[in-house]
RNA sequence: GGGGUGGUAGCUCAGUUGGUUAGAGCGCCUGCCUGUCACGUAGGAGGUCGCGGGUUCGAGUCCCGUCCAUCCCGCCA
């Protein structure tokens, strides 16, 4: 048993050969004297001719689709009116002399024509996942993602990093995202907890003087997933002794520039643009901006200080309050249910209501625009650049909120207008951008104390340090945030590598006291007073590299075997349950659920 | 934890104000067919309408609960 050839490899060329093909049964045309087997492998797809003559034609008649065959025969030119353009080995077919079937394959529980295939249920396909990944356009999303992985590391390995792996069990570090904990049998009573990222990790490695390292790292973290979010993920996790933030812009943009050639053969423009976090908030109201397109966010606080219109004048005579507005241009006939859902945003983003103006036969239809002067109106009017057929949105709310309100609208009011066809963003548009300068820290009003925006490991930018000590939530990060198209692909910073600048942070500004910074982080402290280099590092989402690639929404679609919304795994059937002697020897006792309070 | 959408034949779907025996296309099965490539053609089988309860003379359809999938919010240092 020896295949010859892939079945995208024969032409013309090859009239004449014996050949043996192996794969499966794509479709069955049987004409009852002669049949056809469209015969494919994961390269490609050959026609093969079973002849009543042949001793084989019966059992071909009765192949199933999907069966795996091997079948050897004589590699024959067709006639020019039996060609079929549509195949790359459509000059040619392979009359069959003989036929083993390896394999019969069952009634399949879906069809598997790709573009029927594509509509089934994906719970169905994700139980079948074996059947659904056959599909060639799902074995070229692996052969995509194997393309851009292999991309990356080259590129890696080309710049002197060193691939080093680091465990995955690893222990609780809680102030992060929600872990999956592992119970230590040799420990009984402790647990492991798998690494959500191999942070702490990879600083060790720079102050062991590794220099420049990288992994494919499986990261962990048991929070609620989405399209973009999978318990169990990858990331392109790097850090490099001795450099600034300049020298980690220019790697990434030139690994990205690398998946992006060797995959998809596109070339993408480098260096990439940058914003600064306050910039992102002010023009996009969202730290990771999809700038493919306009509606950028316009503010009238000075505008309306003195406006009859109380709700805008307090606002805007409010310290820290601010009077913003975007247009969405050629929306003004949104449904009552659109509109009522884009409010309906805006309350979740901290609104009390969402004011608008809609531009209809060159009315202004508003209940809030008998409250405008002319004058106002004509500033709106220049400054929102407002048209026929327009409908503007407001917010009135500090800074942020206000922000967070307009950037969600205007993300939703986009994809109303690309629904409606009036918002044209080609498929191979790719805006990469650095969002930088971060705040270091933010002020958790629950806790009372500031938390780390990112990570308490990132180092403040040399100019702000002093504030540290007097206000930490003016002091900005050195952390970067790379985004593609308003996803954020990955982020990451320079850290801190001294022992008194790290334990002032964990201490003094954090609040975390000493005894928790001991246990938690001393191995991390002490290994800072040992040489450490200064360094820093990223970690880019591979999984959304590869989807941004692919141009699918649902990383799922990349991951050959993606857990479902509920974290099930529904072809082997994960998570499931542990036997007695197993939970005996873990000291574990699973207790039923205690019932709800009842309010 | 919250909001939206969906669940009817193996698959994709239709199913009217609640009313006889729940339909279509594809797939499957059985024939016929020697140049098809979405082969064609004739016939056939196939349904606990996700599950449980309720209203009703009568429920795929209305109500309540629940499960599953999915999108989003919260969450993701």
């Amino acid at each position: 048993m020896k295949r010859t050839h892939h079945c995208n490899a024969l032409r013309p060329a090859d009239a004449g050969k014996n050949v043996t093909l192996m794969g499966w049964v794509d479709t069955k045309r049987d004409l009852g004297g002669v049949t056809f087997i469209d015969l494919r492998d994961r390269e490609g797809v050959t026609q093969v001719v079973f002849r009543p003559d042949s001793k084989v034609q019966e059992t071909a008649q009765r192949l199933k689709s999907e069966s795996v065959i091997e079948i050897a025969g004589l590699v024959t030119v067709r006639s020019p009116d039996t060609v079929n353009p549509k195949l790359a080995t459509g000059q040619v077919e392979v009359v069959a002399t003989s036929l083993v079937v390896h394999n019969a394959c069952a009634d399949l529980p879906f069809p598997m024509e790709d573009d029927k295939a594509d509509k089934v249920n994906e719970d169905l396909r994700l139980e079948y996942r074996f059947l659904d990944l056959r599909r060639p356009r799902n074995l070229g999303l692996l052969k995509l993602r194997h393309k851009a992985a292999r991309a990356i590391r080259a590129e890696l390995d080309d710049q002197g990093f060193i691939e080093v792996e680091t465990p995955t069990l690893f222990k609780s570090t809680p102030e992060g995202a929600r872990e999956f904990l592992v119970p230590s049998r040799l420990q009984p009573g402790q647990f492991y907890a798998l690494s959500q990222s191999p942070q702490q990790y990879k600083q060790m490695l720079m102050v062991a003087g590794v220099e420049r390292y990288y992994q494919m790292a499986r990261c962990y973290r048991d929070e609620d997933l989405r399209a973009d979010r999978q318990p169990e993920f990858t990331q392109v996790d790097l850090e490099m002794s001795f450099i600034d933030r300049e020298d980690m812009y220019a790697l990434i943009e030139g690994i990205l520039k690398r998946a992006w050639k060797e995959a998809i053969g596109v070339d993408i423009p480098t260096p990439f643009p940058r914003m600064s976090y306050r910039e992102a908030m002010d023009r996009f109201g969202i730290d990771k901006p999809d700038t493919r397109f306009g509606m950028e966010i316009q503010d009238f606080t000075a505008l309306f200080a003195g406006s009859a219109f109380k709700v805008f004048r307090e606002a805007a005579t409010t310290s820290g309050s601010v009077v913003r507005a975007i247009n969405a241009k050629g929306l003004a006939d949104l449904t009552q249910g659109e509109l009522t859902n884009l409010e309906n945003i805006a309350k979740a983003a901290g609104a009390r209501g969402l004011a608008y103006i809609k531009c209809e036969g060159g009315e202004w239809k508003s209940p809030i625009v008998k409250f405008f002067s002319e004058e106002e109106k004509a500033a709106l009017r220049q400054k929102l650049d407002i048209a026929d057929g327009d409908i503007v949105f407001f917010a009135a709310a500090p800074w942020e909120q206000a922000s967070t309100i307009l950037g969600r609208v205007r993300l939703e009011s986009a994809a109303l207008l690309r629904a409606k066809g009036r918002l044209a963003i080609p498929a191979d548009r790719y805006d990469f951008l650095w969002v930088i300068e971060f705040p270091l820290m933010l002020w958790d009003e629950e806790e009372k104390r500031y938390l780390s925006a990112h990570h308490p490991f990132t180092a403040p930018v040399p100019e702000d340090e002093p504030l540290l000590a007097t206000d930490p939530a003016k002091v900005r990060g050195q952390h970067y945030d790379i985004v593609l198209n308003g996803v954020e692909l990955g982020g990451g910073s320079i850290r801190i590598h001294d022992t008194a600048v790290q334990k002032r942070v964990f201490e003094d500004v954090l609040k975390i006291p000493a005894d928790v910074v001991a246990s938690r982080f001393g191995y991390m402290l002490k290994a800072f007073s040992y040489g450490a280099p200064p360094h820093g590092g990223i970690a880019l989402g591979f999984d959304r590299v590869v989807a941004m690639l692919a141009g699918r929404s649902s990383i799922r679609d990349i991951l050959a075997f993606p857990k479902t919304q509920s974290g099930q795994d529904l072809m082997a059937q994960s998570p499931g349950v542990a036997t007695a002697k197993q939970l005996r020897d873990l000291r574990i006792r699973v207790v039923d659920e205690e019932p709800k309070a009842k309010g």
